[in-house]
RNA sequence: GGGCCUGUAGCUCAGCUGGUCAGAGCACACGCUUGAUAAGCGUGGGGUCGAUAGUUCAAAUCUAUCCAGGCCCA
């Protein structure tokens, strides 16, 4: 019993911060305490005035759990705020939801059923609004739980009254500028629900088409002969060959794509050499395949890349030609060389890339003629009247089928003297709709548009030259995106969204006069106009526009106002939507530059208050690019300084998430099991600008490497116990070296890992504090000072000294800990003695006073390191040996070098001090020595320090004999 | 099919403009400790740097192709 004795003279750690994290119970707890406390406004009011640091929350959308992408998206959010306001920034963080759209609407569609049928669109929007807050509800509660802080009472909503409002002004920004746009644009379209699908409405199914090569006649135009004028027989007819698998659009063919490097050459059969046919040299044996032509080949010396016959502006004849329009031959990128013959027919009005490739030769697509097909699939008058009625898909018997019309009348060769080379059954997998499961078609249709041309080049300069985009190739793809990108279609043919707000006159309607939508005399009633509106929408919501009774037309109407064409005064309200990518593309205006969440104007001055942007790298595409184009309109400029991008959540092979793999983590189970910290740490932990690869295996190890981060905190805070920082606190020139050696360490770590948060590299300071933990402090500090922290006197200067490094280092760890997990840094923050109450929430870099280390001083330590090292492996064997069990039982001998005198010299130890490094009762200094030894070291184990000292006889050794002399209760 | 990007030990990551860069922490194995104890310390074994072919005196680091994966588009 004598050694229990003793062990209550030591001052052991001591401390009521529990090993076990508990989190997933312990972590509500602080949450309830940060929201009842108002944590968010403290730090708003503590930072008031500071520069600002704005990051900009781009909306999730309302709609079902939050999944693991969007918690990982929240997390870095946060840690971005929490960094910043660390470096003394005022970083106000307002959280938003995208709530209009398509898939809301189609939720709430398939909840009311039946009833929807007598439901006024009014009614329908109430429905999807509720359907909307009722996520919101739950993101929310999800968001908050992972300890992200913002303005969670008070969020922005695309569907709140001010939001639609400022959506609508916008809109009469966009229709001010001349930006907007009337035409016809090819939409996906089922011809059995008689409506535009968008892409989410559609599945892809096997269906079988009819592949066919059809030869259109070209004429001999001066420019084809003098292409090839050396290789053309006098008498021979020329066939422009391309491949379809849609014969029914033929009658809406209005140009001939060809690739510019594409090689062609003109081919004939050996049987019929006045018939040559234009194809792409790589493909003419595959012609041949296809109409059986063996003896089909290449005219010798008739090679021409695209661009050379562009160049002599070739036409060729249309069957089914009703108006002798056609735009000829066109040069685009985007036909290859892998199938077809190489020519591509262009169907505008049918076709996404048909349509693209006709507006970036320049021509505007207006005319209903190039989309022969009305709304249920039937051709109308602008075909040959034998065409007429037909229906291009599912017919429901063979004479009404386009199609089979089509080939029967190519195959007679009455049209235009077209040719039908080849017909073969052709499976391939095509778009299905959603709901009826029946065959979808392109057909063009009346559209908005906003006209990117006036936009493009100043959104480029700023992509290019302005915006600081994370990772750096971001700037490539939205580059690439932006510069590709010929006008945004911002109508839909929907209800829940934000109408667009234009009021079309019922006469000229009639007479058919689309384009005479808006009806404005001039730009002041135009903005008369858009002012009552918005203000109408303040008041009521965009839902005012759907509610005929309350809101009619001429509600909208100015006094005295009249089309200014016809001067009707008869009006109907546009039923189309806006595109939900304008609703949220238009944040910038409604949410930062509004007074509402108290964030200032972000255009005042050149970006006074540096704004950032956050998402997935799929909004290169989606928000990033909406709402660049909007700010351009609107404001001249991008939204945002900065824009940093994160790679989607993958499973641990590299593998999407999906339902049917069952590789899919739920961030609630992770809370659950792990915690929000663990989360956070290990969204912390990773280089999210590639996918971000998670499974449990890797959660197991994050989770190791939190309780370890943990651990060594705890330790820090449990010999502090009796440690008033007020009282005790050692000054910095007092400080044992090997303290000022770990503060100095502390230091470096402080600026790699604030170095790190500024630019938005938070695995390395996630690194940095994990290395300091493990390597520096646990099992290099803790382990040397525990000798130092457990046996000297409480008041022994040496003790008040670790004990200072241990209270700073504590601080330290707390703050750099805080961004990733604020949950425990804020437990590691209160259980230092003296701030009891406080937050780190609410500190700054500026609380923590550490100073690098001399660069001499540096020098001698890591020296000094090597020497531990070497000697520790010298230790080993005598380990395994058995002859001592840990250091403090062994004599450290190191080479008597200058080398060695020097390092000590420059870390400012003695020998006392260096043995005490080395974590033996003594160093001895060896001529012969060439590297560190370890031998088993003199005297019997103190059974107070441990340590073997050669006094020790029965008793305790000199120096702890001391200590127990010197305690109060002592004789 | 096109655009952008990624592929270093079991896991997460360092390795800038080519020449001590094959590293760290964790995990694992063995040992120690039992005064951080459902903790702590030490030592150690792990990688032909996705594959192949080039450029070079020299490549994880440059080029090409291929394979695998992600996002966006078609």
């Amino acid at each position: 019993m004598e050694e229990r004795d003793y062990k209550s003279t030591l001052l052991l750690p001591k401390t009521s911060f529990p090993m076990k994290a508990d989190l997933p119970k312990r972590e509500p707890e602080r949450l309830k305490k940060w929201h009842s406390e108002d944590l968010y406004a403290a730090i708003r009011a503590a930072f008031a005035g500071k520069p600002r640091y704005i990051l900009h929350d781009g909306p999730p959308y309302a709609n079902g759990r939050i999944h693991i992408g969007t918690a990982i998206n929240k997390i870095l959010k946060d840690i971005v705020v929490r960094s910043k306001t660390l470096a003394g920034f005022d970083s106000p963080y307002v959280p938003g939801w995208d709530c209009h759209g398509l898939p809301i609407e189609l939720k709430v569609d398939k909840e009311l059923g039946a009833k929807k049928k007598g439901m006024s669109d009014v009614e329908i929007r109430r429905a999807c609004r509720d359907y909307a807050a009722h996520w919101i509800d739950h993101q929310r509660t999800d968001f908050m739980r992972l300890g992200v802080l913002g303005l969670w009472e008070r969020p922005y909503r695309t569907m709140d009254f001010d939001y639609q409002a400022e959506i609508a002004r916008a809109f009469g920004e966009f229709v001010a500028k001349d930006l907007v746009t009337f035409g016809f644009k090819a939409v996906l379209w089922c011809v059995q629900c008689k409506t535009a699908l968008a892409e989410a409405e559609v599945e892809y199914e096997e269906k079988t088409d009819p592949s066919i090569f059809v030869a259109f006649p070209m004429p001999r135009v001066p420019g084809v002969e003098s292409l090839w004028k050396d290789v053309l027989p006098a008498e021979a007819q020329l066939f422009a060959t391309i491949w379809t698998t849609t014969p029914w659009t033929l009658p809406a063919n209005r140009a001939i794509a060809i690739g510019p490097e594409v090689p062609y050459v003109l081919a004939c059969r050996e049987s019929d050499p006045k018939s040559l046919y234009l194809i792409a040299e790589p493909l003419v044996e595959a012609v041949a395949k296809a109409t059986g032509w063996k003896d089909l080949a290449a005219v010798a010396g008739s090679r021409r890349t695209g661009a050379q016959i562009a160049e002599v502006k070739p036409g060729y004849r249309r069957p089914f030609d009703m108006d002798g329009k056609s735009f000829g031959f066109l040069l685009g990128d985007h036909v290859s060389t892998s199938d077809g013959t190489g020519l591509v027919h262009t169907a505008p009005g049918h076709g996404r890339e048909d349509y693209d490739a006709v507006r970036r030769a320049g021509f505007t697509v207006d005319d209903p003629a190039l989309c022969p097909v009305d709304e249920s699939g039937h051709y109308d008058i602008h075909v040959p009247e034998f065409l007429r009625g037909l229906r291009v898909v599912s017919a429901h018997k063979p004479e009404q089928d386009a199609n089979r019309a089509v080939l029967k009348a190519l195959s007679e060769g009455e049209e235009s003297g077209a040719r039908l080379l080849a017909q073969h059954d052709y499976p391939h997998s095509y778009p299905h709709c959603w709901r009826c499961k029946n065959p979808v078609v392109f057909r063009a249709t009346h559209q908005w548009f906003i006209d990117l041309g006036a936009l493009r080049d100043r959104a480029l300069d700023e992509i290019r030259n302005k915006v600081n985009w994370v990772p750096a190739f971001g700037v490539n793809r939205i580059g690439g995106m932006v510069e590709n990108r010929l006008e945004w279609t911002i109508s839909r043919q929907r209800r829940w969204g934000s109408p667009i707000t234009f009021l079309r006159c019922k006469t000229c309607l009639a007479e058919g006069h689309l384009e005479h939508f808006p009806a404005f005399h001039d730009e002041s009633e135009r903005n008369r106009f858009f002012e009552n509106l918005v203000e109408i929408f303040r008041q009521n919501g965009a839902d005012a526009w759907y509610d005929d009774e309350n809101f009619p037309p001429s509600r909208f109407l100015l006094e005295g106002g009249a089309c200014h064409r016809c001067k009707g005064t008869d009006f109907e309200k546009l039923r189309d939507i806006l595109d939900v990518w304008f609703d949220s593309g238009v944040s910038h205006a409604a949410v930062l530059a509004s007074s509402r969440y108290g964030i200032e104007n972000p255009y005042e001055g050149a970006f006074e208050s540096p704004v950032l942007y956050l998402e997935g790298h799929d909004q290169h595409r989606g928000w990033f690019q909406s709402s660049l184009l909007t700010a351009i309109a609107l404001e001249g400029k991008a939204p945002y300084e900065t824009v940093v991008t994160h790679g989607f959540v993958v499973d641990g092979d590299g593998r999407k998430m999906s339902k049917s793999l069952g590789n899919v983590v739920a961030p609630e189970d992770v809370i659950k099991t792990h915690g929000a910290d663990v989360l956070r740490l290990f969204a912390a932990s990773v280089d999210y600008t590639d996918d971000i690869r998670l499974n449990n295996e890797i959660l197991t190890r994050t989770a190791e490497a939190y309780r370890k981060i943990r651990n060594t905190a705890r330790f820090l805070l449990s010999v502090l116990f009796d440690f008033d920082p007020a009282k005790d606190a050692v000054p910095d020139a007092a400080l044992e070296p090997f303290d000022r050696f770990i503060l100095g360490r502390a230091a470096d770590v402080v600026a790699d890992a604030r170095k790190a948060y500024d630019t938005f590299a938070f695995h390395m300071a996630a690194r940095e504090l994990l290395d300091f933990s493990t390597a520096d402090l646990s099992a290099l500090w803790c382990d040397v000072r525990k000798d130092t922290l457990y046996v000297l006197a409480a008041n022994d200067p040496a003790r008040r000294s670790a004990q200072t490094a241990a209270y700073r280092l504590a601080e330290t760890i707390a703050l750099l800990l805080n961004p990733i997990c604020p949950f425990t840094a804020e437990e590691i923050w209160q259980t230092i003695p003296g701030h009891e109450g406080s937050s780190p929430s609410l500190a700054t870099y500026a609380t923590l006073h550490l100073h690098a280390l001399s660069e001499d001083a540096s020098d001698g330590w890591k020296a000094l390191q090597e020497v531990r090292e070497a000697f520790q492996k010298a230790l080993e064997p005598l380990r395994r040996s058995g002859a001592v069990g840990s250091a403090s039982q062994a004599t450290a001998i190191l080479p008597d070098t200058q080398e060695t005198r020097d390092a000590m010299r420059q870390a400012g130890l003695d020998a006392t001090r260096l043995a005490e490094f080395l974590m033996v009762p003594s160093v001895e200094f060896s001529a012969e020595a060439q590297a560190p030894e370890a031998r088993a070291a003199e005297g019997r184990k103190c059974p107070r320090c441990w340590q073997a000292r050669p006094e020790v006889a029965d008793g305790v050794c000199d120096r702890c004999q001391k200590v127990i002399e010197s305690l109060p209760g002592a004789a």
